[in-house]
This record gives structure tokens, C-alpha cells and sequence, in this order.
DNA sequence: GATAGCGCTATACCTTAGTATACTGCACAC
DNA sequence: GTGTGCAGTATACTAAGGTATAGCGCTATC
């Protein structure tokens, strides 16, 4: 483990955003859809049927505050009948590295719990 | 930006491991606990202090699950009165690159929103 | 003109997470 | 023997998160 981990946990701003953090990546959806989107998915239909069990509700629930923190788009396209476009940004790419460590962290526990 | 980083978002090994990760730190008061267990307290009702508001059901359900996952241990010193002990484990520290990762994250969130 | 698909919203409900308050049993201090 | 601190548990409640079901207005297809 690299010593640029070491951190001063009794700082109350980092704790702070660790909390904010989790505040928009957590629920029960948020990281089903952004896998749908990441995988193509890009209408809404489309990405409903392809997470079992969610419902409109909270899909279009979801994709609001995906959205409010710019890590999706919405494009509406003015054909008609009217077509609607969600996609991931650029910037929901930055949270790879932080995904990427929950990933291995999980990996890791599993073999210790 | 590390291409270490790119990662097969389909994969739902992934998903689920991102998942648990969220699981074991999230709710409202994991991380405040680890935070205060972090910085040197290690008895019941002073942890309960150090928290404002948080009560003692929450705190012992939370410990207990923390202890659950090894990132607490509870150790009772036969003394009397009795001393019960709470301290974070070694383990406990391997989610420092994951917290460090989310901490930078939510900061350079901060300025995007 | 009935049916189906699109992109949703509305209402009511249920379940889980968290809160509030009281209480237990033990040891010590006054 | 009353009060205090310890380490909690028990019970009842509220709030938040999520579910279930129905429906809207639009277009296209049969």
C-alpha cells in the first residue's frame, strides 16, 4: 500500500466529500443505469427493459439527478415522433478511478469475509 | 487521465462488486464512526460523544456491523468494572485508496457543479 | 378507429433506515 | 440508598427510499 494514502482522517472537509460522494453515486439504480448507458442503451424504453425490475418512476427519478450532477446528458431531437437521447458524459468518466477501486477493494474483501 | 483505468462497464461482476463496496460504507454514520474510532477513541460513550446526534442504537448496530466486515474490533478487558474496547482494525485501512479516490473526486465535483 | 410504442407523470402504498425515549444491570462515589 | 457513569437493549415511532399500478398526450400501424 503507497504512502500517498496516508491522510489526516480527523479532517472534517474530507470526510465531507466522502459523504458527498456517496450521496450521488448510491441508491439502488444510479450505477445499473450508468452501466446501461455505458453499454449503448440510449432511450428510455430502451434502458428500462434493459435493468430488470426498475420502474419509470425511478428511472426517470434517477436519470434527473444523473443528470443535475452532469453525468448524463438528455438530448431531445426535434423529428417527428419526437426522439429522446440519454448518454454519459465525458465527465461520468471520472469516476472510473474511484470505481475502479471499489471493485478491487470488494474483490479483496470477499476473499476475507 | 490512466488507461489503467478503462474497464469493462458491461461486466456485471464489476456491478455487483461496486455494489457491496457501496454496501459495507454506505448509510448515514459508518463513515463518521471509522472517523472517530480513526482519531483515538475507542470507548462506547465516547464515540457516542464525539457524534453529535447519533444514538446509541444506531451506534451499536453500525459497530456491530463494521465488526461484521473486520474493519472494528471489540475487545472486552476483564477488569472491574469491565473496559470495553473498539478500535479500527489494520484492515480497515484498505479502504483508504477507495475514501482518497472518492475525497478527490467529490473536490473536483465541487467545482463541475 | 383500435392497438401499440414512445416518454414520461401521478397516486397510493410498502419497506427500510433512522429517531426518540425509556429502560436494564452492574460498579463505584457520596 | 441516591446519583453517576458504563455498555448497551427494547419499544415505538417518523422519514426516506423504493414499488405497484394506472394513466396522459403524442405518433404510427393495422
Amino acid at each position: 500500500m503507497k504512502e500517498e494514502y496516508v491522510c489526516n482522517f480527523s479532517c472534517p472537509t474530507d470526510l465531507k466529500y466522502i459523504q458527498d460522494t456517496l450521496y450521488v453515486i448510491s441508491g439502488k439504480w444510479k450505477v445499473l443505469i450508468i452501466v446501461s448507458l455505458s453499454s449503448g442503451h440510449k432511450r428510455y424504453r430502451e434502458i428500462a427493459k434493459s435493468i430488470p425490475n426498475i420502474t419509470f418512476r425511478m428511472l426517470s427519478k434517477e436519470l434527473k439527478e444523473l443528470e443535475m450532477n452532469k453525468l448524463v446528458t438528455r438530448t431531445v431531437h426535434n423529428e417527428t415522433p419526437v426522439l429522446i437521447e440519454y448518454e454519459i458524459t465525458e465527465y461520468c468518466k471520472t469516476l472510473w478511478p474511484m470505481l475502479s477501486e471499489m471493485i478491487s477493494w470488494a474483490k479483496h474483501h470477499r476473499t476475507v469475509i
